[in-house]
DNA sequence: CACACGATGCGCT
DNA sequence: GCGCATCGTGTGG
């Protein structure tokens, strides 16, 4: 077994949209027991500040705390009574910002992110994480591919009136969760 | 303490 | 496309 390779706390260390970006092609890992599990991140969304982030206004409450924390840390939520989202901290200490990984490559059922958190057995234990050590959850470097287009869209599941293109996905992924057939077509 | 609702997924129409 | 399961969290009383 191939020993973990996990990316360090600088790559987490910058502005939110721009991890979201750096993020796509990366390898997602878990470990499960004596195996590591990888699946390659093919769509993401960003959340600060912002309407629709569970940080809105910069308000801090017990759940989103990670959120404002130092980067390179796993934010994990539970939601609908019955799903876990999983996110990517960004940013730097005090800011908040945080990568949701809404879709895995290379994994069956690991599109949409409460069945990335399933198929990957990640829930609210790993809140917290630090994602630089390599021990459960980890991100292995890993680029876009020649030709790779990176398709930029609205977030999913969220009200039209604080809808912002913060939907980073990689086209003709099969991991993605949900097509933008228009924001495809904007490419060049 | 009560209550409204969600960064979703699935099954049915 | 639509309804709904199911419960932690935030907000207000």
């Amino acid at each position: 077994m191939t020993p973990p390779r996990p990316l360090g706390r600088r790559f987490y260390a910058r502005p939110t949209l721009r991890l979201a970006r750096a993020l796509l092609g990366a390898w997602l890992c878990r470990r499960d027991g004596d195996r590591v599990v990888r699946g390659r991140i093919v769509e993401v969304e960003a959340y600060t500040d912002d309407a629709a982030s569970h940080a809105r206004g910069r308000r801090r409450t017990p759940r989103n705390a990670v959120m404002f924390g130092p980067p390179g840390f796993a934010y994990v939520y539970f939601t609908y009574g019955m799903h876990h989202c999983v996110n990517v901290v960004a940013e730097h200490d005090g800011i908040p910002g945080a990568v949701l990984l809404r879709g895995l490559d290379a994994l069956p059922g690991a599109n949409g992110p409460g069945r990335l958190c399933r198929t990957l057995d990640i829930d609210r234990r790993l809140d917290g994480l630090d994602l630089t050590v390599g021990e459960a959850l980890w991100i292995e470097p890993g680029r876009r591919r020649r030709g790779e287009r990176v398709v930029v869209a609205t977030r999913i599941g969220i009200g039209a009136d604080v809808e912002l293109p913060w939907r980073l996905y990689l086209a003709g992924s099969p991991g993605v969760s949900r097509r933008d057939r228009a924001a495809e077509a904007a490419l060049v």
